[in-house]
DNA sequence: GATGAATGAGATTTCATTCAT
DNA sequence: TATGAATGAAATCTCATTCAT
């Protein structure tokens, strides 16, 4: 099943050759402060009344040090959920690994889904504290349509391997994203949370559509 | 099928006896006037970006009266979505007073659904101009959730007519809007743009999900 | 001892002849509302924070209305002041009255003043609602000057009596007048608050410096 | 004589180690020139009418600017005061240090007071352009409150030295200072302006009390 | 590279006042 | 006379960003 994936999450491989010195340890150091507080802060007071001032004052940092890092507020919330996507991603990576079947890797990865909702769901905010619904044009960052065509040519692989029949793909990839999404809200408002169910209900439609073949 | 519906969108007839004078007039143009003008702000520069100022400018107003109708350019914008979503709550209504039976009904909820998408769509910001995607915090205006828990009392009614089998309301209606969200996304990125295909194929997975029955 | 009086605290005497129609009742009520809303807003949130705005939003009235009593939130406060003065001053003109000798219009008279600043401190502020110090360019309304002018005159003549020695009675009255105000600041302060006492202290102060005569 | 003072007006000695940089000095020279752009606004249009830009606008810096040392008009005019008050507690201090008994720190003390309201009156305003009176709270700065207990703790060593009797010692502080107040103000509107003649009578009055002894 | 004060444009919002109804 | 919406000047304050230290 693991051919399914043509290439990993990647990230970046410079760090592999040279250890860091002082001063990139230092830099790291202080961008991961800087992300905690835009995490913080966007949780707090909300992404769109968040200012950049408002970030800096969460850190020990002076105000001319954000920009050595981030040239805007925009810049730390699309790294910030650049991250939280990544770490999703590296999961579906997992689920895709080790599914044997394509059964498998779509109920593997509903439940990767509702399981990570429900870790970054933050219930003082009952948001999920970044997700896409945090930056105001829903959905249009670079991990967010790495994530999407990766389900997408998933979806193609299985259909070449004859596991499921010729369909719109595109749209039923998106189909896939949406009922996920809106699932994934109404079950952390739901109690108990139960992301089991929330994965089992989502995976019988894409059978059940899957069943019922092209032609619906 | 009408019986479905208890009641329509409504809306207060009370103005019916008394003519507004010419004072309660003007509110309303105003009011009118200010909507427009952010519904236009907001499609040229984004909500994010706009200011109440842009607003105004775009009006024929002084700065002070903006406030007279609206605290702030949220109120402003839940309101424009608001009428967004009201407009289509009525459509919903009319496809269930006139659908014949279930699968009608569901039909003619998703090609209404498109259809509205694709004409509130503005094809300059390459994005439908009010949605809930649109206001930072994802869709809890009273309108959204009115629509939702129509389109739950339907299944329920359906169900309860014998039309579908039992199943999990919530997650279910939460999978049709958030199939028909993203499925529309793509839709009108498309070229060309097809609402009747959109809305088949969402109707159709929904048919095939209900034909396997509660069981998945 | 009235004859120090040289006119009474006046009021207008327009009402005298005439009485009022209901046009000028309704008028007389308006004022009354704004001037009790203004009162109650100075004591709420300050002379200088509070504004015209917020005092008729105290009002059963509107904006504009406002305007046919007041200029300015400078004229509301002055008239405030000039009635509560003018209630002080009545009470002055009855000790006045009744003081058999000189020294029993002295304790009279600051009696009466504790007493008053008894009653119009407003503990919830922890100062008197309506007074000089509300005003912030201490002191000079015509009732004010007037009670000042009132104290000299009654010094003058006590003393073309026989009663008090030579002295610089600007100073003197302005001596009395700046201990009233002061120990009356710490009597409201204390617990239990005492006017008879601060008015004793007061008194006997002043009656040192007479015995002591112009030399000092 | 000196013995009555605990501890001199103070402020703190440490930066006399290490010179301040430029940026220390520039914030230094900064907040001075606020604080006399401020005092020149209140002097020329009065503290109420005076509006943080009017401020500003006296000034070399930009708006913002103001904002990194005050955070209001209100602080500013505080800190004005308590500068104020400050000079005047200095020269209240080096009268206590010389004064030989308590006659001589009484009549000093009033002196000091006159000559200081002599050289803050200023007379295009026809008011001293910095006292208590100015501020619309009456009163109750930190520098304010230490005067008042310097002299109420200086009568009181006075008395344990039995140079004064038993009194109300809180009260009669009191009115020393509302006596200085008010005569204060008639004095600076004599023609010609004689302090002298001002600290005669007030330190007068406080004799001939005090000889009366604690019965009045 | 880090600092943090200065900048000044600009956003929000209030305000006193007017005036058509 | 009362009303209350409209006005637009003006006040407050924040903001992203720069740059001397």
């Amino acid at each position: 099943m693991s051919e399914i994936l043509a290439q990993g999450p990647g990230g970046d491989r410079s760090g592999s050759g040279r250890r860091p010195g002082k001063r990139a340890e230092a830099k790291a150091v202080n961008r991961e402060e800087i992300l905690q507080a835009a995490q913080r802060v966007f949780a707090t007071i909300g992404y769109e009344s968040a200012s950049v001032r408002d970030i800096i004052r969460e850190t020990s940092l002076a105000s001319g040090t954000f920009y050595n890092y981030f040239r805007s507020k925009e810049e730390v919330a699309e790294a910030l959920m650049d991250e939280s996507i990544a770490r999703f991603r590296a999961r579906l990576t997992q689920v895709r690994r080790k599914a044997v079947d394509f059964e498998a890797y779509v109920r593997g990865a509903f439940r990767a889904y509702f399981d990570f909702v429900v870790e970054e769901y933050d219930s003082a905010r009952e948001q999920a504290v970044v997700r896409a619904g945090h930056l105001p044009s829903r959905g249009e960052t670079p991990s967010q349509k790495a994530v999407f065509e990766e389900i997408r040519a998933d979806l193609r692989a299985a259909h070449e391997r004859g596991e499921v029949p010729g369909l719109d793909f595109g749209f039923f990839a998106a189909a896939c994203v949406g009922m996920a999404r809106e699932v994934g809200e109404r079950m952390v408002r739901r109690d108990p949370v139960d992301p089991g169910a929330a994965a089992s209900f989502c995976a019988d439609a894409v059978f059940a559509l899957l069943a019922r073949g092209p032609e619906g």
